[in-house]
DNA sequence: CGAATTTGACCTGCGC
DNA sequence: GCGCAGGTCAAATTCG
């Protein structure tokens, strides 16, 4: 059992993923008897120190705190990504209009990033979206490769930013999945963003305005992890300028467009560097 | 000794 | 219909 998250989680089988030399985990919420949630963590083939985590399912017992400081961070990520209020470094690359919509279409969902050491997150929550238009399409795993340090990988698939929103508006649209990342990344000076957790409940977070608040403010106060979070998101929809690397990838090339196994890229600048893996 | 992890086998869905 | 890939199960193993 692990507690890489706020959550116990016990894993219960391991697999080897196509297109990335990583096996992925799969762990099942420990918390409660019976809780359906469930994770996948696999690490990036680009980058190892990167863990891509995919969570689905809703919790039907109440989160501890720890897991209420990572919804709050990610709500925060989500309000930085909407606002737009990026480091300009990438914004020949970010079209944050585009990523709102893709993200929000609704302005529901919750995006969070935590970056609680040692290992940052950045999660798309789409557990927390009670909203129905958000349920319309058909389920589709949203899993975001994080690269740090390196460009963004394209054996992943990455989608272009064409098609974004559709890769992020089926993640959103799908009701019980969320996904994220975990970078490791020597951000030990963020560990203060955790305590901005402001008391957020499951779907229906009546303080979510607060919450977003102090957590945006958290985030942004943090210049390192701004930037690692502008340069993933531009490169999600950049997901360009790029090469591959090491994996055998299945499908993708260039500024591959070809996105059809949901997976989205996002590539963080910065240099990151691990010692553990909460996955492993 | 109990709990958690590992790992191979099995099941299921999907594309060809 | 067949093969492949992803996901889950469960026995064996490891660890505290």
């Amino acid at each position: 059992m692990q507690i890489s998250d706020g959550c116990q989680w016990r894993k219960y089988g391991q697999k080897m993923a196509k297109g990335n030399p990583c096996p992925r985990a799969y762990y099942r919420c420990t918390m409660a008897v019976g809780c359906p949630v469930r994770k996948q963590v696999q690490r990036c083939a680009e980058d190892r120190s990167i863990l891509i985590t995919t969570y689905e399912g809703n919790h039907n017992h109440p989160l501890p705190p720890a897991a209420m400081a990572m919804a709050s961070t990610t709500t925060a990520a989500a309000s930085m990504l909407l606002s737009g209020s990026m480091s300009s470094a990438d914004h020949n690359l970010m079209n944050p209009n585009l990523l709102a919509r893709a993200i929000l279409p609704c302005s529901s969902s919750m995006a969070t990033i935590s970056a609680s050491a040692p290992f940052p997150t950045i999660t798309l929550d789409l557990t927390h979206t009670p909203n129905p238009l958000q349920f319309q399409r058909p389920a589709a795993p949203f899993h975001v490769p994080f690269p740090a340090g390196q460009p963004p990988p394209q054996n992943f698939g990455s989608p272009s930013a064409a098609q974004l929103p559709q890769v992020l508006g089926q993640a959103l649209y799908n009701q019980s999945k969320f996904s994220g990342l975990q970078l490791s990344h020597e951000m030990g000076s963020n560990s203060h963003l955790g305590h901005h957790q402001v008391t957020q409940p499951q779907p229906g977070a009546a303080s979510f305005a607060d919450t977003l608040s102090a957590a945006t403010a958290a985030i942004t106060a943090d210049p390192n992890f701004t930037a690692a979070l502008a340069a993933a998101i531009s490169s999600i929809i950049g997901g360009a300028h790029s090469n591959n690397n090491n994996n055998n990838s299945t499908a993708t090339t260039t500024t591959n467009n070809n996105n059809n196994n949901g997976s989205t890229n996002i590539t963080s600048s910065n240099s990151s560097k691990i010692s553990s893996f909460p996955g492993n």
